[in-house]
RNA sequence: GGCGUGUUCGUCUAGCGGCCCAGGACGCCGCCCUCUCAAGGCGGAGAUCACGGGUUCGAAUCCCGUACACGCUACCA
């Protein structure tokens, strides 16, 4: 009520513990943190367990974790404490209780008593006779404009018989909901359901919970999905039962299937988890989720942001109104973008960790020690920054730097092996050997000098030695790629790759 | 069915009445560079702004209708 709680931003992402955290959940948290740091506000996490039915176990700790590995941390939580806890719904149960017997005190609220099972029929009826769907205020009292006596009512109570509180949507009126992104929309309550508010349990529903949190949390802004729309006008009317001031309501654009249906798993991957495992980068799927539905507005043609450049150009005034389809290409690329940003000591810090998991099942003929130094990953990581997708390629595709090749493209050898190159690979290897200075710049030279002096071109050297020392045919300049390897490794490797590439083996083309 | 929201290149989008017979990015195609693959440079194809009516000297931009899509319609969130 007072003007002070609205004079500073606070935002709140609020999900259930049903599971994984889903890419758009991550772009509602996103969206709120961003707006709480813009404006120097504070962003919290809730958890909304209200519905002990759909539980999972460990899925708050899940939620957190992958909120602080996104970078969003919140500024009150479960677990960061804060002055408006507790911040688990299910810890607040007498609030809502006693917020619930306000409005019933008040003739806002009443008491009901059917089954689910009655509910349900009463629905198939009412779709049999072509009617919507609403509860048939059986049991709204007399004195609420009612037909139930309280006589029945205080029966009833008595009994013990199951409960629930539903609220009293009035009648025949406009219910105007405020939205920054929408604008002005319009219900008529006509149209709205007397909505259950406390569950036979003692739960609250969504409705009453969500309200009563906002307000005592002093949430300023509610940043929430498209899907929670058509329920606003509830809770309108329950701010107003209240006397409370409403907040800032901005519902975000659904996040689409490539056939523009809502986001789901049968089309592809959904849990944030997905593309941890997938390797993408934080810093990418932030950047790209934040631009499903954002844009930094007209002037800008900026699309690779920092965390920190979100944090200063986030507004809801760009946020669109259409849902957006979730397209990996454009998120491949984003993480191509961040990953060419990095230097070799980041790069070496991050491909650390991917390495030594390998290294607890695989062998390798290096010492451990050296190719997982910092200088070493650290090289590797500068020369394989142009062809890498996401950072565990370079474990795999880069795998080389680490294993030795235990095969040789068919295809390549095929196309690049001649009755001479053994040999030649191995005259050359004495070169090599010979070579005081082990570099890129000495190797080029030592090469192009040795294929001169045989008539050859350079490149009839260079690929037959890429797939001896690599395994593979395609990867960044050989000379430098040899010159990490090391004089050792590259000769070990020429001369087994002489070995094991059997003439018999070479391509017919002569 | 009812209510609500939405609709600009395949995708993400710029655009808030004249600068737009619509700009950028991803992807795609071609050329250049080149030891392969990338990266990079250059160029190209790709949107009658869902459709139909208005309003206006003038509309992608404002209004109305239609279509389609999506969301909600639970003692789920």
């Amino acid at each position: 009520m007072s003007g002070l709680s609205h004079s500073t931003v606070r935002t709140r992402f609020a999900p259930s513990p049903t599971g994984y955290v889903h890419v758009g959940g991550l772009r509602t948290a996103l969206y709120n943190y961003l707006y709480a740091k813009k404006h120097s506000g504070k962003f919290l996490l809730r958890i909304e367990d209200t519905d002990q039915t759909r539980l999972v176990a460990g899925a708050t700790e899940g939620i957190i974790r992958v909120l602080e590995w996104a970078g969003i941390v919140p500024d009150e939580s479960p677990k960061h404490g804060g002055e408006f806890g507790p911040y688990i719904q299910s810890q607040r149960l007498e609030l809502y209780k006693k917020y619930c017997d306000e409005l019933l005190a008040k003739g806002c609220a009443y008491y009901a008593f059917e089954t689910p099972e009655e509910l349900e029929e009463m629905r198939k009826l009412q779709m049999k006779q072509g009617l919507q769907p609403k509860y048939n205020r059986k049991w709204l009292p007399e004195s609420m404009g009612g037909s139930m006596p309280e006589s029945k009512i205080k029966e009833a109570l008595a009994s013990g018989a199951p409960r629930v509180v539903r609220m009293k949507i009035p009648d025949g009126l406009t219910i105007h909901v405020n939205d920054v992104i929408r604008g002005g929309v319009e219900f008529e309550s006509s149209t709205l359901d007397d909505q259950v508010l406390l569950k036979a349990d003692g739960f609250p529903t969504y409705h009453l919970a969500v309200v009563v949190d906002d307000h005592l949390m002093r949430i300023s802004h509610v940043i929430r999905g498209e899907e929670w729309l058509s329920s606003t006008p509830k809770h309108v009317v329950l701010y107003d039962f209240f006397g409370w001031e409403k907040p800032v309501f901005a519902h975000v654009p659904l996040l689409l299937n490539p056939d523009r249906t809502k986001l789901s798993k049968r089309q592809g991957d959904v849990a944030v988890e997905d593309y941890v495992a997938k390797g993408y980068s934080k810093e990418a799927l932030v950047n790209f989720v934040a631009l499903l539905g954002w844009n930094p507005g007209s002037g800008s043609e900026q699309e690779i942001f920092t965390m920190a450049e979100l944090e200063e150009q986030f507004s809801l005034d760009h946020v669109g109104k259409a849902g957006a389809v979730f397209n990996i290409e454009k998120l491949q690329w984003i993480e191509k973008q961040h990953l060419r940003r990095l230097n070799g000591a980041e790069l070496a810090a991050r491909i650390k960790p991917i390495l030594m998991e390998e290294l607890k099942t695989k062998q390798t003929v290096f010492s451990i020690d050296a190719i997982t130094s910092d200088g070493y990953l650290s090289a590797i990581g500068e020369l394989l920054r142009e062809r890498v997708d996401v950072i565990k390629d370079y474990v795999s595709f880069g795998g080389y730097f680490f294993f030795e090749p235990e095969q040789y493209e068919e295809e390549s050898v095929k196309k690049r092996w001649t009755e001479q190159t053994n040999p030649l690979l191995l005259e050359f290897c004495e070169r090599l050997r010979a070579l005081p200075e082990f570099s890129a710049a000495t190797i080029e030279q030592a090469l192009n000098e040795f294929a001169h002096s045989k008539g050859l071109k350079a490149a009839a050297l260079v690929h037959p030695i890429r797939l001896a020392t690599t395994g593979i045919s395609i990867g960044a300049s050989l000379y430098h790629t040899l010159e990490i390897l090391g004089k050792d490794a590259v000769l070990r490797r020429i001369e087994r790759a002489v070995q094991r590439i059997a003439p018999e083996s070479v391509g017919e083309r002569r």
